[in-house]
DNA sequence: GTCTAAAAGAACAAAAACGAACAAAGCAAC
DNA sequence: GTTGCTTTGTTCGTTTTTGTTCTTTTAGAC
């Protein structure tokens, strides 16, 4: 069952305040308070809220608060980003791609190359490049995390593990100013981790916006990727530190 | 199908935009709502879109792979065989889903399940899963099938062994005189046998018209099945080879 | 425990939206 | 010009949603 505007329009007051109240609700869209009751015993009834006295709250242990409004945000950045990555790599490889909007807008650019082997823990980078006819595209298998669809936990990890990537495009949340690679979620560092090991170019897709904020888990330092694909130029101080590293920077426009 | 400018400009404002409404669809195209309407319903056929009261919205889920039009076919007998054998999976079960249109019927039964663990190959069953909160959904890796969102190979495998399942829904291609089950895949033999190898319960959901063909690979006897879901009465002969194998049968209507 | 006011739910009628059928208009091929 | 095809508009009946009017349930005061 598909929700109604109104109802998805509640669950986002919902996800923003933690709960809603029938009067504020049916006053907001002018409708009855019967109408709105309705539609929080729906909502509740596929589980997405739970229903109180007065009004409903989040359910417990959801937290899908984010992705969608993340997709969309600095899109021609990405876009930008993800043409210069493609165009790095050439027909014939062997790519690994984790979970994030950066890389999901790689695998949009990577829909005309031919013979490519691309291995992905991001359900959305396979629907994605389900067009692209010439490409084989293996899922590392592992639990489903409904907010962004990605696959994590040990099962991701030990996949990988099997295979040897000639490119890995990873994404991160947050990039420090000590050049360390961060991320919000410690399972997703892990497969991180793993595929830095496991390939022979490492290549890190993030745009400004990750420059200033930051993240509880540490994926890796900057001196592990290879070149680094992004859309504004880095502090003096990080850009001395990456060519130290020898970490190519790719300033995308 | 390809579409009008104006079921491509509808989709690109549906991306931009999250939603768009029949009202003013036909107000901004200076056409009436009928015509918007037929382009909705068209768009959410071929799967871009979510039909809701009002208007459509972009769609939901991590993925829309295989969105062929598969439906229709022996679709009532497909739901009934579902119904029955979702109604014997009890709430917090683990389960696992292999590949097949059968299996993604009983994939959309299980939605108001609680506290199930579900493990499949088959991305659609995923897809479908992701709807039901109360479900911990695991994806077994493995190369993707085009054709039908179906993960195959060495990989799922050796995925599929990590576990042990209460249930297990199993599909096939055909099913002949001597019971035995059939593929078209040999590869997807595999899965299920591993498969059955690794559950308590192995049902099989098959409706009538896979009595009558042929395939080429063998998947495993009905005498390895505990319960056969299907919508017709099997020959007389298969009927008494099921009683001596004490698999269960259960005609759904 | 009882009482009470607010909230919830059920049942029905009104309104809005929907889909199907058919006619009219536009357009290419002949 | 006609013919056949597609697209759009019109007019229905049908379904879904919403509002109204009840009765029942709930939370909190006592």
């Amino acid at each position: 069952m598909s929700l109604s505007f109104r109802q998805s329009d509640i669950l986002d007051l919902a996800k923003q305040k933690g709960r809603v109240s029938v009067e504020d609700l049916a006053e907001q869209f002018n409708v009855t308070v019967q109408t709105i009751r309705r539609d929080l015993s729906e909502l509740s009834d596929s589980g997405k809220l739970d229903r109180v006295h007065g009004g409903a709250v989040l359910r417990s242990g959801v937290s899908n608060i984010g992705y969608e409004d993340r997709r969309g945000l600095n899109d021609e950045a990405k876009t930008s980003i993800a043409k210069k990555c493609a165009a790095d790599i050439p027909d014939g490889a062997s790519v690994f791609l984790n979970i994030g909007t950066s890389t999901e807008a790689v695998a949009r650019q990577l829909l005309t190359h031919k013979n490519l082997m691309v291995v992905t823990n991001n359900m959305n980078v396979a629907n994605i490049l389900v067009d692209n006819p010439d490409c084989e595209i293996v899922v590392a298998g592992g639990v489903l995390r409904r907010s962004d669809g990605g696959l994590i936990g040990n099962l991701t990890v030990s996949t990988i593990r099997q295979f040897k990537f000639d490119y890995a495009i990873i994404g991160c949340s947050a990039l420090d100013a000590e050049g360390d690679l961060l991320d919000f979620d410690f399972q997703e560092v892990n497969v991180s981790q793993t595929v830095i090991a496991q390939t022979r170019h490492a290549m890190l897709v993030a745009d400004h916006s990750k420059f200033h904020r930051t993240a509880p888990a540490r994926i890796a330092s900057l001196s592990e990727i290879d070149t680094f694909y992004t859309d504004a130029p880095l502090a003096t101080q990080l850009t001395e530190l990456c060519n130290g590293w020898q970490t190519g920077l790719v300033i995308c426009h």
